[in-house]
DNA sequence: TTGACATATTCTTAATTGGTTATATGGTCA
DNA sequence: TGACCATATAACCAATTAAGAATATGTCAA
């Protein structure tokens, strides 16, 4: 069902969405975060020791990704385990990065 | 040579060039412009039109998309054209929105 | 219970930035 | 020359928000 292959233009509300996404992706220690759990789910603790940054901020910044629906958020014992809900955010990461440092990045 | 095919982490300098881009599609109001001239470049003017915002506002957003390298720039006579530069960007924007219409969207 | 640990949440501050208004620059035509 | 038109820029305001500090919640072990 409406598989997202016309051209017309989205909706003011389709735009904002679209919007709400990349502006999370649009910080640099958000994408660091993402970075720490982009091969396996780790704890905030983890995540706090691998971006350098105060558990506080990293605790909000891994509530924004986890609501947005880009990290999945698996309790554990005490801990809280975060990982990557999909494979969209690296590709799209991907896409950018090697845009940026390849000249052109057609690929994948 | 240097095909971006490492898994290794992002440089903060990396981070903070793909976070700026992101950033730069956070915005409804330049995913609209962009939206505006994804088909073919077209003047100030008729973006002014198109997005229904004042023609200051376009105008700084057109500069910073530009800046950016996401846009085109050509002066012909009195008129500016604004094209896109590459397709990246639309394939982004098509990715987050068929990645959010198609299926799980959702935050908690 | 107490204490240690892991995570979340206020609250506040400082910086960024989108939008508006007004003005400036520059090209075109009479 | 002057009067238009198209675009850019400057100054300002308002809203957003990332980060820090302190505190709260919750879990486990003795």
């Amino acid at each position: 069902m409406s598989t997202a292959k016309k051209k017309h233009p989205l909706t003011d509300e389709e735009l904002e969405a679209v919007a709400r996404q990349f502006r999370l992706l649009g910080e640099p220690m958000r994408l660091k975060i993402l970075q720490a759990v982009c091969s396996e789910a780790r704890t905030v603790n983890d995540i706090v020791s691998a971006v350098g940054a105060t558990q506080a901020n990293v605790s909000k910044h891994l509530a924004l990704l986890a609501a947005a629906g880009i990290l999945t958020r698996q309790k554990e014992r005490q801990c809280v385990y975060y990982g990557l809900k999909n494979e969209l955010t690296l590709k799209l990461c991907e896409l950018v990065h090697a845009h940026r440092e390849g000249g052109r990045g057609g690929g994948r």
